[in-house]
DNA sequence: TCGTTGTTCAACCATATGGTTGAATATGGC
DNA sequence: GCCATATTCAACCATATGGTTGAACAACGA
């Protein structure tokens, strides 16, 4: 369902080290290596939060030769996404202020 | 931060039982008993869940009698759809396809 | 075939998370 | 003042998470 991959969609998006890693995948695609030298950490630490991204369904990996090359996957960003746009009329200005008033005169 | 502030947004959506809490606050304010009420788990546990959306700036809350009314602040769901909107040319369908070639043909 | 490179796997550790229960606190009504 | 209502606090538990290390595996180069 929808409601699990979105738990697993932001959970995966609720750390800067994998925000980092698809900021970089947004350039293109990179091998876990490559994706990993930016951070102060183990191969097999960066690895574990490729596989995270990937059981999101964010990021897929390919093997070519020795290396493992990873490529972005947008629709999961998109669903997330599509889930926020909820919102969009509280944080649009004019309506939020109508809102408030809303949710403060408990006016329906 | 702002990094700081989407670890915090993004874990405190990661659970279904959070994102009921919001969506319910999008009909207006709530006691904590009420946001509680439909889900099969004790009001502390409850109230835990409003104490991390709250921690995430993504709830206010206020007393109101014996009552402790929440209210939805959307400023950090902004933040967090701002922060989505840097992939939508990926998911967006034409460039979608396009992003697909570059990333493979290695095209910069 | 052997060593090197790229990556994963498995075991482990510390801390965080999601939940419980029972007691504490604060407010309102009688 | 006393009891009921609304909520939090504190302690606890099980499991998940983010990290480590060391060994395993797979592919390339000589």
């Amino acid at each position: 369902m929808v409601e699990q991959r979105l738990d697993a969609t932001f959970a995966a998006l609720a750390d800067p080290t994998r925000r980092g890693m698809l900021a970089s995948l947004a350039k293109g695609e990179a091998s876990v290596g490559e994706l990993a030298a930016p951070y102060a950490m183990s191969l097999a630490g960066a690895s574990k939060h490729l596989g995270v991204l990937e059981r999101a369904g964010l990021v897929e990996r390919r093997r070519v030769g020795r290396q493992h090359l990873c490529r972005l996957k947008a629709e999961r960003l998109a669903e997330a996404d599509r889930w926020l746009k909820q919102w969009e009329r509280f944080w649009t200005a004019s309506l939020d202020r109508l809102e408030v008033l809303l949710a403060e005169e408990k006016i329906t």
